[in-house]
DNA sequence: CTCCGTCCATGAACGCCGTTCAATATGTTT
DNA sequence: AAACATATTGAACGGCGTTCATGGACGGAG
């Protein structure tokens, strides 16, 4: 009844965000333009606007397969049950994390239009996000009661807000204007002052 | 011997400050263009060139504004000697800056080109950026022994780098994914565990 | 008062960008 | 073979930062 497509529009936006993954590990965020998608994917401009409603849309799925990824290597960190030593090697696997994939990590953080109609994020993007989460606050547990689940959860999202500075200072060559040493290491110093914060008597 | 012209290298300088900033205040930073600009002025866009290298220097030269404004706001702030309430003094002064410039303030954490060749800062924006740390390192004081001037100085970098996680998050519009918490509220409690953190026995 | 040199100021042009959509190419069905 | 349906194209639009040949207005010389 019809001609038949290259690829199946799943296949398609695959695809695409392969292609855009590529672009971004070689040449950096800047570099991911609609019409380079397209050229390295061998497909003509248009079509991405058949399979994505627009970059940003397109954006939003890059950075959940970043997220999936993350999840992934944060859950494969080890556990001994110790709060200070499990955050430690939580870290560790996060800067391994983000040394291996610094642009697509960036990206996570980078707005491209800050400004104007901000594109509502998906309800499933918002859970991977919780996701992550969850795993700080199991390793957190310790520190918290049983009833303390609220507590808990407040501790763990303010750590992360903690480390997020770290992270964008690092990822635009900026840290090193506040402080000489490495990002690792002043994620090793924020988790110690954290967790000592968190364990004062109240 | 030559044409007069209708402002000094100086003033039209300031004069595309000015503007720039108004536009930003009024129409949020993506309405800030160089055309944008050039029109507001009653100038033509390529005058703009003449008088700044491109668009990116003439924005760091609003982030000097900002700061200034900043450090002024940060530096009328009261103390009382106790790090705890200066603290929290302080981190009221900021927010209320934050809600006056918003979009000024928010310019200051938003990359435009997060990649390819990051102009390198110039001096003087570096030593306005280390005279808002002397500020907190003054706050700090308090709680550390009179020969503990490098861990004190860690530690307010280490605070500072945790409230920019909180700054970007909110800057842009990302803060709400994290926790529902206000910006307001999260940067509290960030201190608040910092000072215990800092206080803790070693 | 005229003319000229100087320099301020312009705005069209360039090569990008995201996005749209009429036109076309190519397969399937009749 | 003809008719059809749709996958795919790519020129076009408006906007961006940036450049630069051109024009025009002023100060001074004759």
């Amino acid at each position: 009844m019809a001609r038949q497509a290259r690829h199946s529009r799943e296949e398609f936006r695959e695809l695409a965000l392969d292609t855009a993954q590529a672009i971004v590990a070689e040449q950096g965020m800047t570099a991911l333009t609609a019409r380079a998608v397209a050229a390295r994917m061998g497909y003509s401009v248009g079509m991405l606007y058949t399979a994505f409603d627009g970059i940003e849309e397109m954006i939003v799925h890059m950075h959940a397969r970043t997220l999936d990824a993350l999840y992934d290597a944060l859950a494969a960190s080890p556990r001994s049950g110790k709060p200070e030593a499990d955050l430690q090697a939580l870290l560790d696997s996060y800067l391994a994390f983000v040394r291996d994939r610094r642009a697509a990590w960036a990206m996570l953080f980078t707005d491209r239009q800050p400004d104007g109609a901000p594109i509502p994020l998906p309800a499933w993007y918002l859970e991977q996000i919780a996701r992550v989460f969850g795993l700080l606050e199991e390793i957190l547990a310790p520190l918290f009661a049983p009833g303390e689940a609220a507590a808990r959860a407040r501790a763990a999202r303010l750590l992360w807000i903690a480390l997020h500075g770290v992270w964008t200072l690092s990822a635009g060559e900026r840290l090193e204007i506040v402080t000489p040493e490495s990002a690792e290491a002043v994620a090793r110093h924020m988790v110690e002052v954290f967790v000592k914060g968190l364990s004062a008597p109240r």
